[in-house]
DNA sequence: CCTAAAAACTTCACATGTTAAGTAAAGGAG
DNA sequence: CTCCTTTACTTAACATGTGAAGTTTTTAGG
């Protein structure tokens, strides 16, 4: 990942900001709990880095009308623009390490670490 | 590896700590920079992990009487009692997870991550 | 011999992983 | 409605990952 985390250096942020702001990006607006899960996170880290991103003024966030326990968290225009910048370069980067190693093995090994997470019961 | 580090949460010690005593056991006397590459660690972490291992009484260390830029670091009696302790428990929770994938997943993620390893020039 | 550059760590600063507590709001049993 | 439990986070405390800077000791040149 090293060559990721050059590029989001550049920015100002770190691989688990961008995936946060990615998730948010692609899901819509939702609450931490779900943040979390998609991006394989731990609630105290994501506490964390939602409010770092939030100093950057990245993303916003509202108190649930339904639940006062609850947050919805949505990506801003400025944390948009912070994707718009970086996805294409992020893309390309995956492509190179699965070039290298080949697509089959790649898939290959995707799937096993899949396999694992799930049989390890997370 | 939660089982692995609830087991090493009874002695004390992280799942860091003990793959550095466990390379200095297989391994023995050595200087940081080699611990470094077989522990898979970054020197300043290193550097903390042998403070809180000496802390500890699990190693200990000597300055190197050729170079005195280096140190020559060993595992303790008390260390090696804390290997003895708790190797078989760690190894049975490995095969426990070879089990589950199935001897061949598991040969084959291994591989793919050397693999991965490799290829990313480390 | 003397100095600049390299080597081997160590120290810093900042971000995250992880477990344990703490807090506020929502639900459920009686 | 009241009390207890659960849910959804937040804080705290400690350990590591990581990049950059600092220190001491060697080594390579000139």
């Amino acid at each position: 990942m090293g060559p990721i985390r050059a590029m989001l250096a550049d920015v100002g942020i770190t691989e688990q900001q961008w995936r946060v702001l990615r998730v948010l990006q692609e899901e819509g607006p939702q609450d931490p709990t779900r943040i979390a899960e998609q991006a394989c996170l731990l609630l105290p880290s994501l506490t964390r880095i939602l409010q770092k991103l939030e100093s950057k003024h990245l993303i916003e966030r509202q108190a649930d009308p339904d639940d006062r326990r609850k947050q919805i968290v949505r990506i801003s225009d400025q944390g948009e623009q912070v994707i718009r910048d970086n996805l294409q370069t992020s893309l390309a980067l995956l492509d190179e390490i699965r070039d290298r190693m080949g697509a089959e093995r790649y898939e290959a090994l995707l799937d096993l670490l899949n396999d694992l997470d799930v049989r390890d019961g997370r």
